[in-house]
DNA sequence: CTGCTTTCATTGCATTTGCAACTAAATATT
DNA sequence: AATATTTAGTTGCAAATGCAATGAAAGCAG
């Protein structure tokens, strides 16, 4: 079986380590630009929508979405037709500093696709989103406490 | 610019999420696997090489090997011929575990090429080895506190 | 061989993370 | 309608994480 998950973990610590270094400059830490992002691109969204967006735990998702309402990045406002429901919307000040994390995320696709031909990204696109799909499903099974077999 | 990254991030998290959850029988908490089965692999590795293969923070990595010498995974060994160098190796506890670990991870590289044909999982390994090549020179730069300019 | 730089590793401290337990609203079951 | 279950979200607490500063050995320059 070829050993794609190791390189998925070096790929993805690395980046993530790259871009938490490069967004202190924006008073966003650790983790905080995947919320960021999300939520500028789907205003209203709430908490659970994200959760699997991101594919964090819910608890470690609740801290830091109250660090980005705390300094300014984000309000929670009341879902008039769902109690449960709290929105997630962008401040002016999240919506300044989204251009910029664009930037950075594409310039880290960029590198991470030195080299590849307009195909061979595309392929890869395709081959990761399946990946992911596939995945996914395990995700949420086995954080409802389900075990897997092999 | 295809958003691979994303996907990635994705991938990683819930694998890496799920992984935590089920090496926690064997009392590893969060990461240590991912230490652990490098050290039972290159036996006599210095921290430093460790930190390159994984790509996590020096003092992170600093802290989980204590904690797996702690638990009796791992012995630090002086090097004779660098007193700099503190040489990692596996106990026969780590190597009694060891087989589970590659097992489970061999399960989800299973699960993440579900639907894959031969040539598929060939492609998908070979794209994201170039593309982890292509990261990791940013990383290692941008871990020595260059800039990365975009 | 003396000072300077790099490499390897640890530690202090503040922050983030995540399991388990909890509240509360919505939905399903009887 | 009353009760049970599921869904949405928070919080306590213990542990992991990561930046900055530090120590100490190795390697290099003059």
């Amino acid at each position: 079986m070829k050993e794609i998950l190791r390189e998925i973990g070096m790929i993805a610590r690395a980046l993530d380590s790259i871009s938490n270094i490069e967004f202190k400059e924006f008073d966003l830490t650790k983790g905080q630009y995947l919320y960021l992002v999300r939520i500028c691109e789907n205003p209203g969204i709430i908490h659970a929508q994200l959760l699997e967006m991101i594919k964090v735990e819910r608890s470690t998702a609740t801290r830091a979405l109250q660090k980005l309402e705390t300094n300014g990045f984000i309000e929670k406002k009341d879902d008039p037709h769902n109690k449960k429901n709290k929105l997630l919307f962008p401040t002016e000040k999240a919506n300044a500093v989204y251009p910029f994390i664009k930037r950075e995320n594409a310039h880290s696709d960029g590198v991470a696709l030195h080299g590849f031909s307009e195909e061979e990204a595309e392929t890869a696109f395709d081959l990761l989103q399946r990946i992911r799909k596939n995945v996914e499903k395990d995700w949420e099974s086995v954080k409802k406490g389900n075990k897997r077999d092999y």
